[in-house]
DNA sequence: AGTCGACTTTGTCATGCGACAAAGTTGCGC
DNA sequence: GCGCAACTTTGTCGCATGACAAAGTCGACT
């Protein structure tokens, strides 16, 4: 293998992780793996990263950093405001199924915090990314049509976010067993856009 | 340790299970940590169970019946449809966040399963028993106040289930990492049975 | 009372893992 | 063209795991 200085065996090391760990399974991720999909030895990735956990991290970042994006680029389209946020919802379904492997990556690196600390702190951050960047969007595009929100944008972003974790991890749950889950989850997913729409235009729920 | 029927064994073995996983997590169910949580030796997992994965399906289905029963459990309750859907639900999520050990272990399950062939079947059926019950639930107690719902009871069964699981996911991240999501969480919560009572009583959401 | 099948224990195997030490190799800066 | 630091490789350690074989022990049934 030819020398290549750590700034550049970095980013190598944690996409040939990503790859294999999508393709295969976070258990399939041990550094001997990881090095192998690369074509290196296996102490490169210690001399890279000092332990699995700092490889994990960075891995974990890098998958939040490519998820911000997806939402982010999910955001254009014109039209009314209903129409506007369907659009972007679908788009970012159509992008997280699409990619599947990843999704179902990050579902388990999700469940491998909730008992690993040195995890923690890191899947804390891209929660709140996550809803932020949310929050952001949907109060931009509020405005840019004149609506005032009657429900704090925070609090949609995280009824939204969960509707939407929920259909996606269930999504990826039936579609392993065998089952092709997209019609149903493709209406339950427009459900939540309607609720979430109603939301912000303010028809209250009654109770 | 004394001779015990295999018949015996089994529930034994599979609380031991889950006990151990629910407090440690599923890395730390190995057959021998099992066998110690309950002062037999390894070998005994493997003369009661025959493979490794075999206990863990059993273990699943275990979670799976008692969840569903902690389901039917919160079904009672009297007053306007909304306060009793509100009603349940809350019930639902206190026994939920209550056992916050066992909501980890089946998140992480369901997360193995992603990768693993002789779980997703299991988990499959697990999924579906779920939204069935909510389902039914829902139709009973529509009857129950003479409503006749404007969308079908499974569709609203899988919206709301997909919120509920997304929020308790969220709810457990950020409690491993130290924050108290409660407040929030709950305020989530409600707007889920909000909207989720809006689709039952025929608020059509605009667009 | 004794037998035989059900159950348990002890011991061991092969495998795969993370981590590291030490030696080798490369190529940049002088 | 050389020296040195950055990087790579080889090799190995200790540990944990799932699985199994073989021998031992119990107790219900006859």
């Amino acid at each position: 293998m030819a020398h290549v200085p750590a700034a550049e065996r970095r980013p190598q090391l944690i996409q040939a992780a990503i790859d294999l760990m999508a393709r295969e399974g976070i258990a399939a991720g041990s550094t001997r793996a990881i090095a192998a999909e690369l074509g290196v030895a296996q102490a490169t990735v210690h001399y890279t990263f000092g332990t699995k956990k700092d490889l994990y991290r960075a891995v974990v970042e890098q998958l939040t950093a490519e998820f911000i994006g997806q939402v982010r680029a999910s955001a254009p389209a014109e039209g009314p405001f209903g129409e506007q946020v369907r659009t972007m919802v679908h788009a970012l379904w159509d992008s997280a199924v699409g990619e599947d492997g990843k999704c179902a990556l990050i579902t388990e690196f999700s469940a491998m915090a909730l008992r690993d600390p040195d995890l923690q702190e890191t899947m804390r951050a891209l929660q709140h990314e996550i809803e932020d960047t949310a929050a952001a969007l949907l109060t931009g595009l509020a405005a840019a049509h004149g609506l005032t929100l009657p429900v704090p944008a925070g609090e949609v972003a995280v009824y939204f976010l969960a509707g939407f974790n929920g259909l996606s991890d269930r999504y990826l749950v039936l579609k392993a067993a065998g089952e092709d889950p997209e019609p149903e989850s493709r209406r339950a997913l427009d459900l939540l856009v309607a609720t979430t729409v109603g939301l912000c235009l303010g028809a209250p729920a009654r109770s």
